[in-house]
DNA sequence: GCCGTTTTCGGCCCGACTGTTTTCAGTCG
């Protein structure tokens, strides 16, 4: 058997608390269970290749009784407690825990008085209005639990960016290895680091195309083969997450890539300038008016050819980029190199799992001159996870004081804001002033009009004190739609009061996405990456900004942590100015 | 179930929001 990962660990073990949750057990067993999930999906290293229960035990979080429960694991695939509980209560949670507005103790609810065990029960009732007539639920539940639903329908069958390129990558590096293997390469939307995914294509020339194949549908990783043909094959992950392989002939693989690279608009279009210099252009190569082959083994060869500039895959959606590379006019596109620190996390003073000094060590690793530690505000009682007006000088202090100097990389102070309903900020100027670095956020009421929500937004962006409005849509990939808002005035205000947009990097939200990012740029306004981090290996999300970016034809000078330290720290100083 | 400069028992994050209630439970972050 293959040894689960870290991710398949962490799934059974939330699962758990989340069955302990709907059987009222100790909630303090329950987040016992639910810490103990989140260290395991985060721990750097393979969790299943550890067997000393001593050894798991040195993980924060994990004692005996779940350390003993992950060895059994990582040798079956799964635990007897696990079975148990199932066995208990056989639902579907981990479906139907995905529903926004639906968790354990209603599932629970759901389960002993209507029988529901699956989404498609669920569905049954209420169509069947049964769920109205059920205690604590009524008309408004049953209406949103609809609308969960159909949110839930519209994203089944895609997968993030970051799961899709994790399988997909581990795959073309296999068949690399393969001693026939001429040349494999991914295409499609993952090729053009689209933010969600509906399944890999891979394309490969071989010596042996049969040999390839088998090695193919004989990857370790895969649960099933849905389809094996002599020049396509179709696997499927243990996620469900599919992968096709397509065989090409080596002297036509540049034709091939470039045809399952752009999207159809792309692609129609450089069609047709193929056509109107009277060649013939399709995935096995560039011919023409006498059928004669002259162009396919790289897509260098075609787009130079065709007398364009090769676009960067990240932007072949017909955009704009066949124009510019006609003209000579493509931009250079930002690259994960150009990127000198990482402007959003956090850390164990709210909800985050390092210390500013380990996301510090971290950002020097990645080659970072700086890195600002956001950490969430929370007005009221101070012993939530945040940090309260009155305790950001010595917050303040705290970070300065860290040994970040040693560290080569330098820490910034900020804070990540919530923006309230009325717009205004709940921290003080006199505090705001003191901060390096001031995001503000949408965190509650998404439910606002659009006119509202604009005008909340504005209002926010007249304070002088702020620097840059994060994950501006609100969106939590195939998870949360964005908030109604106008976003083109939103841009406007943002480039005339000088505020900056992040593009935030975590895989769930992406957000802007490129298509956003680009209507921003046209409109004048500059950038922030952040990975939001809670943990120092998230810091390595960096790269899923930076295709947004790219996404959004981004370059080096739209994005300011680019810019060195100093010339950093004089931009964000200007703020007074304005 | 985990943890310990409070070390083998007793504490462990909490507030906001929503939809339901009419003072609260469940969900979310």
């Amino acid at each position: 058997m293959k040894k689960p990962s870290n991710k398949q660990i962490a799934t059974i073990i939330a699962e758990i608390a989340d069955i302990l949750e709907m059987r009222d057990e100790m909630i303090f067993k329950i987040r016992a269970y639910q810490r103990a999930a989140r260290e395991i999906e985060e721990y750097p290293q393979r969790i299943a290749d550890i067997d000393d229960i001593k050894k798991l035990q040195e993980i924060p979080g994990i004692g005996e009784g779940i350390a003993g429960k992950i060895i059994e694991i990582s040798e079956t695939g799964t635990c007897e407690y696990y079975e148990q509980l199932k066995k208990s209560i056989p639902v579907d949670i981990t479906t139907l825990n995905s529903l926004e507005g639906l968790g354990p103790k209603k599932i629970k609810r759901l389960y002993d008085e209507l029988g529901i065990q699956t989404l498609q029960d669920l569905e049954k009732a209420i169509r069947e209005k049964k769920i109205q007539k059920l205690e604590g639920f009524r008309e408004k539940t049953e209406q949103n639990l609809l609308k969960s639903i159909e949110s839930f329908k519209k994203h089944k069958g895609r997968f993030r960016i970051d799961e899709a390129l994790h399988y997909a990558e581990a795959v073309v590096e296999n068949l690399k290895k393969h001693p026939t293997t001429i040349r494999v390469e991914l295409a499609g939307s993952l090729r053009r680091r689209k933010e969600t995914i509906g399944d890999a294509d891979i394309l490969i020339s071989s010596k042996d195309p049969e040999a390839s194949m088998d090695a193919f549908t004989k990857l370790p990783e895969i649960a099933r083969v849905l389809g094996k043909g002599k020049t396509k094959a179709t696997i499927e992950f243990a996620n469900g997450f599919q992968a096709d392989l397509r065989i090409i002939d080596d002297k036509t693989f540049g034709a091939a890539l470039q045809y399952f690279t752009g999207d159809k608009s792309h692609n129609i279009k450089v069609r047709k300038i193929a056509i109107d210099k009277k060649f013939k252009l399709n995935e096995y190569g560039l011919f023409n008016k006498s059928k004669k082959f002259i162009a396919g083994k790289t897509e260098e060869e075609i787009y130079t050819k065709l007398g364009m500039q090769i676009p960067p895959a990240e932007i072949r959606r017909d955009t704009g980029e066949i124009e510019a590379a006609l003209n000579n006019k493509l931009p250079k596109l930002i690259d994960v190199n150009d990127i000198k620190g990482d402007l959003q996390m956090h850390t164990t003073m709210s909800d985050g799992l390092n210390s500013a000094e380990e996301m510090a060590k971290m950002g020097a690793k990645l080659g970072y001159e700086y890195i600002a530690i956001t950490e969430h505000n929370t007005e009221g009682l101070e012993v939530a996870g945040g940090v309260s007006s009155r305790e950001i000088p010595e917050y303040i202090n705290k970070l300065k004081s860290s040994k970040a100097d040693k560290l080569k990389c330098q820490i910034l102070a900020g804070l990540e804001i919530n923006i309230a309903k009325d717009g205004k900020l709940t921290v003080p100027d006199k505090y705001l002033k003191m901060l390096d670095f001031v995001l503000v956020a949408v965190h509650s009421h998404f439910r606002m009009s659009k006119n509202e929500m604009t005008k909340r937004i504005l209002t926010t962006f007249e304070n002088p004190y702020v620097h840059a409005f994060a994950h501006p849509t609100g969106r939590l990939l195939l998870r949360r739609d964005p908030y109604e808002f106008d976003f083109e005035a939103i841009c406007k205000k943002a480039k005339e009061k000088n505020i900056l947009l992040e593009l935030n990097a975590h895989p769930e939200r992406l957000d802007l996405d490129g298509e956003s990012a680009k209507m921003a740029k046209e409109i004048g306004c500059k950038f922030t990456l952040g990975t939001d981090s809670h943990s120092t290996t998230q810091m390595e999300n960096m790269k899923y900004g930076v295709y947004m970016a790219r996404r959004g034809w981004l370059e080096k000078k739209d994005v300011i942590n680019t810019l060195d330290y100093q010339d950093l720290k004089n931009y964000l100083a200007k703020r007074y100015l304005r």
